[in-house]
DNA sequence: ACCAAATAGTACACAAATGAACTATTTGGT
DNA sequence: ACCAAATAGTTCATTTGTGTACTATTTGGT
């Protein structure tokens, strides 16, 4: 018995109490959050060995993923979807452990390049059987198609959760 | 071009770089986290005016939709999908303004039962039509069929999830 | 009946996240 | 050329979330 029935029956009762709240995406809506925080606490538990948490692996793999020299912090922020402040905050951790390079970017002086150290890159190829394992178990949930099906509609709703707030 | 491209690009390397990254379910990971983040900004800016931010919101919806006379805060976490504490903390604010009642379950006296006071009732009746109207934008991603096929694949990941979860 | 183990909910210290303000720099319009 | 508007990244105060410890109560085994 899944915790999550708890949720559907509250918000089919919702539902009937006020039939304009929309069963369907108020389901998909939690269903995002309550994944989501899953992912989030499991792999802060994988990755407590390595003195990282879940926000830490995710900028750090967006840095291992960079094929430039260095990449913005602006584009860490895009890539990582974390705000800016929290960007500077998480940086600033990786940065003091030795982790991450900063440096002037020549092209314009607002902007500051950060990129992998030799040891980040070391650290991050030591968690990635792990973190890889991880995943691949979140993936055994689908067949091949699936999978691409559910990529497909999540992009779409990301899509549109973007252009929403876009419009606000 | 959706953020997401920066997100997608630095997973794709990563898969070259090192081959038993699992592209696939890396991205449904990445895709629902970001979804998540925006759904809980836009909720954000949405309940401001009602004096709520997002995870309020949440704690509420689920009051709402109990049909006993009250709820356990234990029943209201699963629900909620939130840390006990945060549990507390939340009720703690909605009690101080009012909305939310408490009194102790005559059959364990461990517990508390939690419920909505009529002005907590009637605050969420004021904001369930923007919030309907937002999911419903939310909705509009899909038609019925991609609805069902999505809730079905994601209550799947979820089952998956919390069965890692539970084996750690 | 007794007692160890489990459970319920909270407090509290701390971690993580965020909004707003800020300074420096760049861009774009006149 | 000038300047207002936009941008980049950081700081900082505050909010939000969490792990752990705790007390009281219940459960389950002997």
């Amino acid at each position: 018995m899944s915790r999550f029935d708890a949720t559907e029956n509250r918000i089919n009762l919702t539902h009937q109490r006020f039939p304009d709240y929309p069963r369907e995406p108020a389901m998909l809506v939690r269903l995002v959050k309550a994944i989501s925080q899953h992912v989030h606490d499991t792999a802060n538990l994988v990755l407590r060995q390595y003195g990282l948490n879940h926000t830490d692996y995710n900028v750090l793999m967006m840095l291992y993923g960079c094929q430039q020299e260095g990449m913005t912090v602006t584009q860490l922020r895009d890539a990582a979807a974390e705000k800016s402040a929290n960007v500077t905050r998480v940086c600033n951790i990786l940065y003091d452990r030795g982790w991450m390079a900063r440096f002037a970017d020549p092209q314009d002086r607002r902007r500051v390049l950060v990129s992998l150290t030799p040891e980040g890159e070391a650290l991050v190829e030591q968690f990635l059987p792990s973190m890889s394992s991880l995943l691949n178990e979140y993936g055994s949930a689908f067949d091949a198609q699936e999978t691409a099906m559910l990529e497909i509609l999540l992009k779409r709703l990301l899509g549109v959760a973007e252009q929403i707030e876009r419009n606000l």
